[in-house]
DNA sequence: TCTATAAAAGATAAATTTATCTTTTATAAA
DNA sequence: TTTATAAAAGATAAATTTATCTTTTATAGA
């Protein structure tokens, strides 16, 4: 659906979401471990969604990733265009190139439902929303640990 | 969403039961051709398609793929569990390993709405259908041409 | 039985995505 | 200003997906 790299990005900016507070930064190291993603290649992501201003970050000791008031509100689209881009949300189910009412594929109608709430489910979250929740411990971001 | 493979299975698919009459074959040159995909990829696919018992083939002169009666009514999610496998429809969409209404991530909810139509577009929908809409001009799943 | 035909099977290559490692740059504090 | 720290940037590697090419197998008809 959405890429793996996508996928680690938006956990790792709910997790620093989830962690705003005046003056606090997370490193690299905290950020992968907490969301299980590869640490090396997360950096690579976060330096896209820096980038994007989707979060910010701070080179130098006591520097790190943070994110800012007014970018909590951003919705988690955001992220998925950085990383991806919105060509999920447009194209094909059978990747045809041109595919609309007009000109449509088989299924059109029926995937385009599924496209829509793919994308509202993107468009409607902001990123605020879902660190709350992950704050408030009704969902969570990493992967359980099994217990022998 | 699903990978090209699925994508031009499904188009190769659909072509060959809107040719479905007795005795009609059709080689893999004329399908390539016909839904736009690459030949020699096709011929892949269309093995696999073949092996799961959703297309029939006939080796040497006079062969060639064609589709059964019995064979038209399956969903077309048929193909993509041939090619893809479910998995689409059961992962979580942040890549949690474990991800469900009892440890979601924070978009479990909206997410699963998505998945679930994704699923159901598939589920609901037979090969005969499409191909259906293909002969009545409705739909289309060859790509348009350009003109000059 | 021989020949031509078309798919199956196997090997390999190209492209993309995922992942890691090394070097450079920015920055805070001593 | 020097030093230590942490991200940025750049290079490279591994894995997966997409794609092609070659050889083998099955089959119909002459």
């Amino acid at each position: 659906m959405i890429s793996k790299a996508c996928q680690y990005g938006i956990r790792a900016a709910i997790f620093i979401a989830s962690r705003h507070s005046d003056g606090i930064k997370l490193n690299i190291k905290q950020i992968a471990c907490e969301v299980d993603a590869p640490e090396a290649f997360t950096a690579k992501i976060l330096q896209v969604l820096n980038k994007h201003h989707i979060i910010t970050s701070l080179k130098g000791p006591y520097g790190g990733f943070f994110i800012e008031e007014f970018q909590l509100e951003q919705p988690v689209i955001n992220i998925v265009n950085a990383i991806d881009g919105l060509s999920v949300f447009k194209e094909c189910g059978l990747g045809l190139k041109q595919c609309s009412a007009s000109h449509p594929c088989p299924m059109h109608d029926q995937y385009k439902i599924a496209r829509d709430a793919l994308q509202n489910a993107f468009q409607k979250t902001s990123i605020r929303h879902l660190a709350l929740q992950v704050n408030e411990g009704s969902s969570f971001i990493n992967n359980l640990v099994l217990k022998n």
